[in-house]
DNA sequence: ATTTTTTGTAAAATATACTTGATATTTAGA
DNA sequence: TCTAAATATCAAGTATATTTTACAAAAAAT
């Protein structure tokens, strides 16, 4: 799986660290490190709580266009 | 948790059987029954194949404003 | 009315998301 | 440089998403 790096530069954006997220997601740090790095199938609710922690939609931050 | 009516009006809309969604998306009919009636917390990626499947994104489906 | 399709639900098994604890590497500041 | 914060990653454990099999009720079709 691709990296998430709209995730990643949403969060840089608010200069979060991963373990400052990880506590306002109420997750740990190694899995908001793993969602980022995209080896990963997170739950709704854990991305649910990752928008709304960053200011975005699901479809800023999850959704991809197919060609 | 509350029932998913977006996602059930999109399936009827296009006519399809929770049986025909779920193999759409590779998953079984209790799953999509489970994630309609919304007592679950399903993957990212089950939603994108639903999303898919659906013609709808991810906000569309799964995503609520907060109040 | 009767049959067929669709849906709700449940118990037990399996797959995998997420945690815990730990070490190693990278990055940023002093 | 030196040090501390931030990130990557890993192994083993726990929680839960998803499957399998099954049965019953509701809705649709004949």
């Amino acid at each position: 799986m691709a990296k998430n790096l709209k995730m990643k530069s949403a969060r840089a954006a608010l200069d979060l660290s991963q373990d400052e997220l990880a506590k306002r997601c109420k997750v740990t740090r190694q899995t908001i490190s793993a969602v980022e790095s995209g080896d990963y199938n997170p739950t709704i609710n854990l991305c649910i709580d990752i928008c709304r922690a960053l200011g975005k939609t699901l479809d800023e931050l999850f959704w991809e266009d197919k060609k």
